[in-house]
DNA sequence: CATTTTAATATGTTCAACATAATGAGGAAA
DNA sequence: TTTCCTCATTATGTTGAACATATTAAAATG
């Protein structure tokens, strides 16, 4: 595959990033003035541009007229979330992540077993629900796993999470999944997060996650 | 948070973006010339590159001299890896993504328990090394874990762990791990994958990636 | 002192022009 | 005919100067 010349955007570009990794640049802080980088980079102005408009698009800066360019802390799936919000994936593509997503939700029933707090539990149990059905019962799924992975305190996971909700469209459970057993309810799972093992935690997240791994079974 | 006022270039994007998605663009076409979109837009040539090199930065179009901007598949992580590369992530954000990356491969086991064909459990085996130990064993790891992730048939799970394998530094193994019953080996896998059951294989999977979930034990 | 006005300064935008590289057509040579 | 070279074409790459605009901070005003 040949790849073409690298352009002096790219330079720029990369040259940005170093400086960016090299002053350990705080957020809100500055960058310098296109004006000053571009004679201190001994390019136009124009080039400049086009290279911030590159950590634009990844997130990684904000301009802000007579302020200047300024630094953002990274958001790691910023760009999955834009390509995302486009409709650029496929329907597999789409399938894909949202069997991603519940594979790594199943994943980190460890972590989340690990770091449970009592106040964690509890906030997780305002958003279970009663053993009635809600008016929102799709609301109450994300905001139940939402609060589930925050409690693994990972918070790239929690980002993942959140993009593929939000731009793979929300959590999709069959609503003919003609089980024997019925999978555990969100209060269930409080239970075995408080009083269960880790082994019996890990279980009933599984089970609560299985028509995703069933749906996979049946193509 | 008072966000500033959308620029032109920001608006271009999002048509551009827009134009991508409407005539389901096929990996390889070609995007209107910079001078046709200026005039169809009514902006500066200036405004359309800007917007161009927002698009580049995602990896979604490449430009080529004399032959024009060309379309290329969306790849999820482009945007991560660029950061990661970058060195833009703090320790905790690195061991984070080190925890997604072991929580989603332990996760993925159903799917890969599921894809599994007698082909590619030959495969796997090549790379499962013997009983021996190996001279490269952190690079055995690597491509074994690559192969097996494959088996899953799930590019997006495929290329989120090559993405963090790369950029946030290989498989890190505590080597005084005491534990006291030794993880299952590669060789282990391929067996609980070809003749074990979906419990058995789960478990095995778990108990390889046991360093990850203890080290977070231990903080 | 509080308020309004104003000047300074950063990014945003345009125009016109030229540089450069890859393509493809056309002609010269085998 | 086939192969190779040449060269004009045409897309992106790059530059410079100038002006627009929003926001900040200083200055003027009451």
């Amino acid at each position: 595959m040949k790849r073409s010349l690298p352009t002096l955007a790219d330079d720029v570009e990369k040259r940005l990033l170093e400086h960016l990794r090299n002053n350990h640049l705080t957020p809100g802080d500055l960058l310098p003035g296109e004006t000053e980088l571009a004679e201190s980079l001994h390019v136009s102005r124009h080039i400049v541009r086009e290279a911030i408009n590159r950590l634009k698009a990844l997130g990684l800066v904000e301009a802000k007229k007579r302020v200047g360019t300024v630094f953002h802390y990274p958001e790691p799936f910023r760009g999955l979330l834009k390509l995302a919000e486009a409709g650029l994936f496929t329907e597999k593509d789409r399938r894909n992540f949202q069997e991603l997503r519940a594979a790594m939700e199943f994943g980190m029933s460890d972590f989340i077993f690990i770091r449970k707090t009592p106040e964690k539990i509890a906030h997780l149990r305002t958003l279970a629900g009663g053993t009635g059905q809600r008016i929102f019962p799709l609301q109450e799924e994300l905001d139940f796993h939402t609060a589930l992975v925050e409690i693994s305190e990972n918070s790239a996971a929690d980002e993942f999470r959140r993009v593929v909700s939000m731009a793979f469209g929300a959590i999709f459970l069959s609503p003919n999944h003609d089980l024997s057993l019925s999978p555990p309810s969100h209060k269930d799972i409080c239970d075995e997060l408080e009083f269960g093992s880790l082994e019996s935690f890990r279980g009933a997240m599984r089970n609560h996650l299985l028509p995703y791994f069933v749906r996979a079974k049946k193509e």
